[in-house]
DNA sequence: TCCCCTATCTTTACATCGTAAAGATCAAAT
DNA sequence: ATTTGATCTTTACGATGTAAAGATAGGGGA
């Protein structure tokens, strides 16, 4: 025993000049504090400020350099307050997950509003699927990778929920059917099931390199992307036995 | 500055008694170490013990749990231990990924040879696949959900080369088609990639609980298994434009 | 038989992380 | 003007991964 103490924590000073990242709306929230003031205790818009953070720090160092302590670091604050703002690691990344979903349903709504012809409306939502996460990797495995999400919080349920609803409402139009929110057959649930399990799963094989394998046997120069749509469209073969 | 010291890390002792779990072979490596002698300074079969040792923490605690030290506890043995076989932590998840691919590998195999109708042996593989995952959701989390696998080391590379070859094999077996191992054309890659991101994806999304919402919306009583072959068996629609 | 060599395992040390608790600061309500 | 409550900082602690040095013993060569 005889916990003698030590240096602790400390010695990196949190009294650095903020990155104000200034996207305007973002510094003077209410009194207009005039000249001078550098980081005044109060932030005033710390919450939004460390999920902004968390997003860059996830996109520089990836997942795993997604810390409490590196996200209050990113943006210039004691490596304890976020605790306030999000609980703990989990309600952090949970909020975060919620902008991703966000995020993706938008790219989904503009791809599908951005389709001219009949097929590239088919492919749309698919399309912009893989390219969000092939973009937003980091976004995508907090979204779909991590463990750590309390789906409880209004904000995650919500947007979560508006990603499969855009799904289940999408399969619905293809199969000429209104997807009623209370019930579904065997029939329509196994054609949502194989959609989002489809897209879902190329998009983690992709990200997690194991398709590369099969795109490098394919005709030079085969994208991904081409892959993703010879998967969905080319002719399925009868199910013979495959023992 | 002042790197007092403190109390570091000891306190728990490491010289209780192993666990020696004694499948055999596993105790008297060597020369017959006799009676009396607890825990000998060297294991004898410390690696082989190390591996079980982190299955079962796995099974029992999680992927969050699953920490070099955990592991090192349970086998009985100081918490550096495991350094000295596995390099580091992203050694020992990686030859835990083997085992759990080769152990994935044999039951796909056994599943194939107990399947009698054609049916039966057309649907043994996904379903062999998606029980797995059920049953050891652990070690499939560290096979599919693990960023920090290092595929270099040959006894992960080889068991999960196997695993990607079985599946090719049995899609080439569904198109009454031999699939060379250097080429493949758009056709064939594209029906690898749907039958494994389809397999995957259902079983990353029914191992996150997100498969729930649609099982419920289901006629009572149908399992994710019945869900899985109307997936697999359903007459699929023709690709309308969704959006 | 003796001795040393080397692989194996333990100790010790340290930076970093998540989290709790208490103190400091400030805006707004009373 | 004073108080109150929200916001942010300090301090502290246990846990983890990893490096480095020390202890132990089994086996091969003299």
């Amino acid at each position: 025993m005889a916990k003698t103490d030590t240096k602790g924590d400390a010695a990196r000073s949190p009294r650095a000049p903020r990155k104000t990242t200034s996207t305007a709306a973002s510094r003077t929230p209410r009194g207009a504090r005039s000249a001078k003031t550098e980081t005044p205790y109060h932030h005033g818009a710390l919450r939004e400020a460390l999920l902004q953070a968390a997003e860059r720090v996830l996109e520089r160092d990836g997942l795993a350099g997604l810390t409490l302590r590196a996200v209050a670091r990113e943006a210039g604050v004691s490596h304890a307050a976020p605790t306030h703002h999000f609980g703990d690691l989990t309600g952090l990344l949970s909020e975060l997950a919620a902008v991703g979903f966000r995020q993706f349903n938008v790219a989904m709504a503009a791809s599908c509003d951005a389709a001219t012809t009949p097929l590239e409306a088919a492919l749309a939502r698919p399309k912009a699927y893989v390219a969000y996460a092939q973009a937003h990797p980091g976004m995508y495995g907090i979204m779909f990778r991590t463990e750590r999400l309390d789906y409880s919080r209004p904000s995650l349920h919500e947007a979560a929920e508006a990603s499969f609803a855009g799904l289940a409402n999408a399969v619905g139009m293809m199969r000429q059917e209104q997807i009623s929110g209370d019930a579904l057959t065997l029939n329509q649930g196994a054609a949502i099931a194989r959609a989002w399990s489809l897209v879902h799963g190329f998009t983690m094989l992709l990200l997690d390199g194991r398709l590369k394998d099969i795109l490098a046997r394919l005709p030079e120069g085969t994208t991904a992307e081409r892959l993703l749509e010879a998967m969905l469209t080319a002719p399925v073969t009868p199910k013979l036995p495959s023992c």
